[in-house]
DNA sequence: AAGTGGTCTAGACCACTTT
DNA sequence: AAGTGGTCTAGACCACTTC
């Protein structure tokens, strides 16, 4: 019951890792119940108090969902609070939609210095690069390439993207089993190359958001890089300081 | 001990209101100790758990802070993590550092449309209205204009705020009895006018961030607006999705 | 009715800080 | 040694969902 931690930590964290061991491995995947707390309680030999506290920590950073009376559930990027965790752009005025994607390109290279580096990869290891538009109505309002690692996104195409209805990290996470927990984004403001000009129609030099994102997994691991040019004449990166 | 709520709402919840009670009030100021939790529980006539989770959830939304074996703590800007809470300008190398503060001028006008809006005043009500600038070592690299109601910050003037060495939200606490509690900014990518270029020391038309901030105190109480202009050639806007 | 998570209690012991 | 928050347990009952 109380026996001395391996590594000094509280039980009930012992007890989340071994919980995130099992979401890591896919022993629950998403959108699945977990056992329940009594059954957990049960297979760690703690009492259900400890299980309740460990999934309260995992629940309260996203991995598991509970619903009273029901279970608790491995999350997913299915959810609509899910749907635009990821997406701050919002419209001056009206409600916040999701925007259409134009696929422009989706190929396989080599990752640049850049790139290998914020993917912790090497060199001229083989990555998928996407390039899209994304259009709210009738504008052209993102333009974006996203980098991926090769090994792990191998029969990423264009088709698949094309026929896959639903955000891009619904898809990563079916299709290639890599959920997405978390990611940081650098700001800044610059101005309009003629290719993003013109994908945007706007004029050369006008201002645009340059949004660069990594995304990590699992056990911190990036999965992800994108670099996006948002026009912020009818919308605005929405982000709340708490 | 376990009375039908006249909210219905658990236990724990209302013992929170009750604290949350306290600290707006002031019966526990900023920075100081509040009793024990057993000392609560006899207060409030519940357990030494329910006040727990309680506590938790305050000090989860950093309005308290735990620190074993000395008691909790109410909060304060003071702290060296909250210094950077509200001020997200990374430098693309090196380490975040303290900006240098230039007051520009720091007047009394009338509430715009917009600002009244914001700030939930009537057109025309009194406001304080700061501009300055931000500098990393010799580079002006943040122009902004804030906005603050004029009943809050009756005596606020230029003297009080270039004497005072410290955040200007720490400020805000210990003169105005004002605290922040979080922000909501919108962010967009514009081209620098003639005030700001000159006063950044770009070009006009020069992209620059737009960043836009709603403060709220206690209650949801908004208690400022700002507008800032920030250069983004050598640093960016950090911001974490999760 | 049975099973799930949600709340509440009471008591024990641990870890950290101060006296 | 005494006081604080931190962990763990065991048991009771509530609220919601499903059968």
């Amino acid at each position: 019951m109380n026996n001395p931690a391996p590594t000094f930590s509280p039980l009930y964290r012992q007890i989340k890792g071994l919980i995130m061991q099992s979401l890591v491995s896919g022993e629950w995947r998403p959108g699945e119940v977990i056992p329940s707390e009594m059954e957990l309680a049960v297979r760690y030999k703690v009492s259900q108090g400890t299980v309740r506290k460990a999934i309260d920590e995992l629940s309260a950073e996203k991995h598991l969902l509970r619903r009273q009376g029901k279970g608790t559930f491995v999350a997913t990027h299915d959810e609509a609070r899910a749907q635009f965790r990821f997406l701050r752009l919002m419209p001056d005025v009206g409600e916040q939609e999701w925007p259409a994607s134009l696929l422009l390109d989706c190929k396989r290279g080599r990752a640049s210095a850049e790139v290998a580096r914020l993917l912790e990869l090497s060199a001229g290891d083989g990555v998928v690069i996407i390039r899209r538009v994304l259009s709210f109505g009738d504008e052209p309002t993102v333009f974006e390439q996203i980098y991926l690692p090769g090994t792990t996104f191998k029969n990423l195409s264009a088709e698949i993207f094309n026929e896959y209805k639903g955000s891009m990290y619904k898809l990563f996470e079916t299709e290639f089993g890599t959920r997405m927990i978390r990611a940081e984004e650098k700001i800044r403001a610059m101005a309009a190359d003629p290719n993003a000009a013109e994908l945007l129609r706007v004029p050369m030099g006008a201002p645009l958001l340059c949004v660069e994102r990594v995304a990590f997994s699992y056990g911190e691991k990036p999965v992800e890089f994108r670099r996006g040019f948002y026009r912020t004449d009818k919308h605005f990166y929405s982000n709340s300081l708490g």
